[in-house]
DNA sequence: CCTGAAAAGTAACCGGC
DNA sequence: GCCGGTTACTTTTCAGG
């Protein structure tokens, strides 16, 4: 789908806030609010806009902790790989996971209640997986900025 | 602020879709519609909810490449961290910034359109800043799991 | 693109714990 | 007095012309 910059200019706005009021954006991009509805909507169904979420302060629900793994795999086995994409997705304490080109094969991002907690989580998850050769963690002392927003 | 198992509820709604009507998740959790309205104006109010936003395919806005970046940081110098993080908040590429302890300092995701536009992109933030030591990046081969979603 | 209709969100008031 | 419920009102969104 090709996308004008119309659809850019909205999408400017509701990566920041999707409850900016469509008319409000209409305004100021030039547009009518029914125009702005439609192209919203179309944006939607294609998939540009895969969800519409609200951010929690993690310390506020109990999650203060925020720890970066980096994952070794044991090579040739492209099987575990994907079940181990699967079980990453299916993990509420995975915020994030990436399967990258390096020295290491995937970096998780993932929250935690406690350090006892995460190394329980170790424990269920790491250690019981055989393909994996080692993981080092890295406790962050400060998430600077914690987005999804795109520099379009 | 004390959250009860409603707010937690409701939290577990809004950070899949935050456009979620009130009325049904009234119906699901049994409150009235106007009572988890006014629970979640307040959970705004206080910053739990911190934002609501459009989640974009990065691939569809032309910022297909997803980059890893660690960074090392001469040590003692707490005003250039300070100085770094108010940089990073305001540099639209940079999606994550996380300030850690341990072998490296900073751990950064970033999108960009090319490799071309990453290696610019270093050379003006990264080479730059005399106070850098040393970066590594990792470029990302799927994106599994990208969100901000919390265990609650 | 504009209009009216439907739905969602907001605010003010009432009642019970 | 604090919350939840009901009602009336406003804003936003949706559908047909």
């Amino acid at each position: 789908m090709q996308l004008d910059h119309f659809d850019l200019s909205i999408l400017r706005y509701l990566q920041v806030n999707c409850r900016h009021p469509a008319d409000a954006i209409g305004v100021e991009i030039g547009l009518s609010a029914t125009a702005v509805q439609r192209r919203i909507r179309r944006l939607r169904e294609v998939g540009v806009i895969q969800a519409e979420v609200a951010v929690i302060a993690p310390d506020a629900v109990g999650y203060p902790l925020v720890l970066l793994v980096e994952l070794v795999f044991a090579k040739g086995l492209a099987d575990t790989i994907d079940q181990f994409k699967r079980q990453m997705l299916a993990l509420p304490e995975v915020q994030q996971c990436y399967y990258v080109a390096g020295e290491y094969d995937f970096m998780l991002v993932l929250h935690a209640a406690s350090m006892a907690d995460y190394e329980a989580f170790t424990r269920a998850v790491f250690f019981k997986n055989s393909n994996i050769i080692k993981f080092r963690t890295t406790v962050v002392m400060d998430a600077v900025k914690r987005g999804l927003t795109l520099p379009i």
